[in-house]
DNA sequence: CATTATATACAGCCACGACTGTATGTATCT
DNA sequence: AGATACATACAGTCGTGGCTGTATATAATG
């Protein structure tokens, strides 16, 4: 059956599609790997090749997603001394919420994140680099707010930290409220306009 | 040993106390039933005595902390038309993050509902009524936000609902970071003014 | 270039422990 | 005595990790 390198590769990317797939059905602890298997058309054997266990196939699979994000956030000049920064601020955000909309892979990859996972043991230290990457988020941020100050784009009385932790605890909050809301009753068909309100606040 | 009611209900709250305390500890799906007995010092017979199975239990433990929390906020005069509405508003925010920082039980509850449990098959029902409660409570913002508008207290160009919506979204991420941020670095140190901040932008 | 040796990429089986739910035993209260 | 409030014993299920088997690709060798 073994074929070439590409295959290899392919059963690997199938495990990966697979897990994210059956962990945002079933959350990632009652999610066993004979499941993933099952999903893949493949067996436990190939997962337990690839992966030492379930806790590395679920980071490898976040990382992946961490990088696709990471990327299409890069297109907003976000932390650069543009000429309409607040500007840049709302296209960063916007560009999470087009991401849950039209992009499954990060929609499903968010909800396990958000909501089908336990960050307790080896999962705590997946938290701390949560974290650490939203911390890399809100420096740039920071920068936004601080060159929209200099340029007197900003409200006065404002501190450009204060409003990076701000905006980063309101689009975490987002996020997880447009993930609940299943039913789209509430959070998603007002997302957008949140966004506009969020930034226009700051404004001069 | 257990002669009266008192002493049955005093069992019972051993439970729910050793339950939250575990599942703090170990995340709901790793907690089997016997930890949760090792710790309440009593045995899985007991348990199943005052609880269906493990959902139940963790119903009834996340209703006894909610209830709590619906006192504490309804303490603050938020949707009453009161002299400073805006005021209602910052005091009901404080005050959860009042009973995350003096209030263990309330830190390990919201602890459990936010990183250690996932939302799937029966426990979604669980994140249905976190929504329901939280819906409740926007509209108290809503109303709250209204007045100021009436009043005068409010930045023109603002619409109250929206304004609700995205107070909620920033509690709800300030809550999350809030938990993850055990190391106290960025998050835990800025909250109250980050509060006062999200407030202050809403002011004429 | 053909053959051989070895590493790779899985599939399948098995032993073990952990957890659940229930059934039964027992002491205390009413 | 009956109901209550547990403790204990038991059976059944499920997931893990390790091990074995094996076919194929790749590298080494002559």
């Amino acid at each position: 059956m073994r074929r070439t390198k590409a295959d290899t590769e392919k059963t690997r990317q199938q495990i990966l599609d697979a897990a994210r797939k059956v962990f945002a059905e079933r959350g990632v602890s009652r999610t066993s790997l004979e499941q993933v298997a099952e999903a893949a058309r493949l067996s436990r054997g190939a997962i337990y090749w690839h992966f030492a266990n379930k806790i590395e196939l679920f980071s490898a699979m976040r990382e992946q997603v961490a990088m696709d994000m990471f990327e299409r956030m890069g297109a907003a000049q976000l932390g650069e001394d543009v000429e309409d920064p607040l500007g840049a601020v709302r296209d960063s955000i916007l560009e999470i919420l087009r991401g849950l909309e039209s992009d499954e892979r990060v929609r499903e990859a968010f909800d396990i994140l958000i909501l089908k996972c336990e960050y307790v043991g080896e999962f705590a230290e997946v938290l701390a680099r949560i974290l650490q990457s939203a911390d890399a988020w809100t420096d740039k941020l920071t920068l936004s707010y601080a060159h929209a100050q200099r340029r007197g784009q900003l409200r006065a009385g404002l501190n450009p930290q204060l409003l990076a932790v701000e905006s980063r605890s309101f689009i975490f909050g987002l996020v997880r409220l447009w993930l609940m809301d299943v039913g789209s009753a509430t959070v998603r068909p007002q997302a957008w306009d949140m966004i506009d309100t969020h930034v226009a606040m700051r404004r001069a």
